[in-house]
RNA sequence: GAUUCCGUAGCUCAGCUGGUAGAGCAAUACACUUUUAAUGUAUGGGUCUCGGGUUCGAAUCCCGACGGGAUCACCA
């Protein structure tokens, strides 16, 4: 451990021995009581000087007992005075420590020693003392007393702004993600962009109980990974000396609830797929998904926009977002099209009357990357996601897709050949992927074997058979509609950032080789 | 998985057609009782990702490995 520490590290090192020396506990085990927040001050003091223009302000009422705490920022220096710049959970404020006031008598060995030689950038204090605006108009707590609450062993990256401008910014993607944390401190924005996650959750979470939902938790473990048509990570349990899947999807989970008497229930399910990543994938994600005994999937198109409005308008106050390059309104309602129209529309071609070798031929003539092993489903699939998506920048339904690319939807009610499915596209991306559940027992099986086929044929990514799930249709699922909703790509057009990295904490990374 | 670019001090980066490494911040020391990317003076800090090769000589050129970015493929 730790034999190649560098200058930085070894000089705090030392100042440990100075802790020592002076019989400071650098790590002391007692709470430090806080009783304001940075923001807090700021907000007060800001208020204090409204409603009393060009008078100096040398304290502030009910903040003249400031307790707070933070992680030292920025250290400054100025002979007998120190600023020194804190941050705590809500933002920074200066300090304003003079041996004066720290170190009142004859000995001002805490000052000279603990202030001005001890503390460094990264270092967490408490500190009490009285908010005042300073010459320069700052906003700052005059410290009377300064405790140290834990010692920084390792220097972090130091970030300056002036004027809006970031110098020195701890940019690596690398090193950033590896070490979130790091990323997190020096960093500005990246602390907003997770908090504003969470009120996104929170939103959704709150709009589906408002609407009746039950929150419900299914297995990530399982036998067999349905829902969807991904490779799934697979692992194995020793006492029952079985194979087990983490899962791809946990709609087959949430259906069986239905049948079992929950008529709208909703997980957020973080899913593992084993396939590539990018900017856009990671291995696991989450996807929100909840399924309405009842209802239909047209139903499901209206509550699914009334949702997505809200969440904006919670989110920034309007519906309109900056996306970016794109200027991207959640108003609902949101357009609809059939994936035919919208094949016609940006290829020319109509698709709805051919059969699969025609269907193939004019994916051929648009030199797309197709082959024999792929059914109709998969090739209408092609064509769409090559010539049509990027084109919904808008919030769309496209609706009424091919039975063959749908192993799970019921049949459209009055469209030949067509289920009743919708997929939301946003910002030339799906969002989310909705269907009138198949509720018929006999056609799921059915649906199943196909999928079977498929997978004869070499279609690696067709699904497995669940019979147990076909079981549980048996006994009778209710007409249902369903949905699952992209939450990490929700987020990153909620947030406007283009990878999924800047809305997952710690995204998979290759293992770091770290021994020491 | 494919293509391509990158890896130099704690951080951000310079280092040209090969001649054994530089800056700013950070650190250390001193000065300064209202600073704002504080300032001034001085000092220390590097297995140039790793391993081979070419060469009198490699951070630099070549090959390979490792790690990362971007684009593509697969997918959400």
């Amino acid at each position: 451990m730790s034999e190649h520490l560098n200058d930085q590290e070894i000089a705090r090192r030392e100042k440990l021995k100075g802790f020592a020396e002076l019989g400071i506990d650098p790590y002391p085990a007692a709470m430090w009581e806080v009783n304001a927040t940075a923001k807090d001050i700021l907000e007060a003091v800001e208020k204090y000087k409204a409603a009393h223009p060009g008078e100096e302000i040398h304290e502030v009422d009910g903040y003249k007992n400031i307790s707070i705490a933070g992680r030292i920022m920025s250290i400054n220096a100025k002979g007998k005075v120190t600023f020194i710049k804190i941050q705590d959970n809500t933002t920074r404020i200066q300090l304003f420590v003079s041996i004066d006031n720290v170190s009142p008598g004859e000995d001002k060995t805490f000052y000279n020693s603990v202030v001005k030689h001890l503390l460094d950038i990264g270092d967490f204090i408490g500190v009490t003392g009285e908010a005042f605006v300073t010459k320069t108009g700052e906003t700052s707590i005059r410290v009377r007393e300064l405790k140290v609450l834990s010692k920084s062993l390792r220097p972090l990256p130091v970030v300056k702004e002036k004027d809006g401008e970031i110098f020195d910014a701890f940019a690596d993607p690398e090193l950033r993600w590896r070490q979130r944390y790091v990323d997190l401190v020096v960093n500005s924005g990246v602390k907003e962009t997770f908090l504003k996650r969470t009120q996104m959750v929170r939103t959704i979470r709150d709009f589906l109980n408002d609407n009746g939902a039950i929150e419900v938790d299914t297995p990530v473990l399982q036998s067999i990974p349905g829902g969807a048509a991904a490779r799934p990570f697979t692992t194995h349990h020793n006492a029952l000396d079985t194979q087990l899947y983490l899962r791809i999807a946990n709609e087959l989970y949430l259906k069986r609830l239905i049948v079992g008497g929950f008529d709208f229930v909703y997980e957020f399910s973080r899913n593992f797929r084993n396939e590539g990543m990018s900017r856009k994938h990671n291995p696991e994600f989450t996807i929100l998904e909840f399924y309405v005994a009842y209802k239909d999937y047209i139903w499901m198109m209206n509550f699914t926009e009334r949702m997505l409005e809200k969440v904006a308008t919670d989110m920034h106050g309007t519906t309109d977002l900056h996306v970016g390059d794109n200027k991207i309104n959640f108003k609902a309602p949101f357009k609809r099209i059939t994936i035919y129209d919208a094949i016609k529309e940006y290829t020319g071609h109509d698709v709805s009357v051919m059969d699969e070798s025609q269907i193939y031929d004019v994916c051929k003539a648009l030199h797309l990357e197709v082959d024999k092993t792929m059914g109709k489903g998969k090739l209408i699939d092609e064509l769409f996601s090559a010539k049509c998506e990027k084109n919904f920048i808008q919030p769309t339904f496209i609706t009424d897709y091919p039975v063959e690319m749908s192993p799970l939807t019921k049949k459209h009610r009055s469209k030949e050949g067509l289920v009743e499915r919708f997929e939301l596209m946003v910002n030339g991306q799906e969002i989310g992927n909705a269907y009138s559940e198949l509720n018929d027992p006999i056609d799921q099986r059915e649906r199943f074997e196909e999928q079977v086929k498929l997978m004869e044929r070499g279609d690696d990514e067709a699904m497995f058979i669940d019979y147990d799930f076909l079981r549980a249709l048996e006994y009778g699922m209710p007409p249902t509609a369903g949905i699952g909703i992209g939450i990490d790509r929700l987020c990153m057009l909620m947030t406007n950032q283009a990878t999924i990295q800047e809305v997952l904490f710690f995204p998979q990374m290759r293992p770091e080789n770290l021994t020491s």
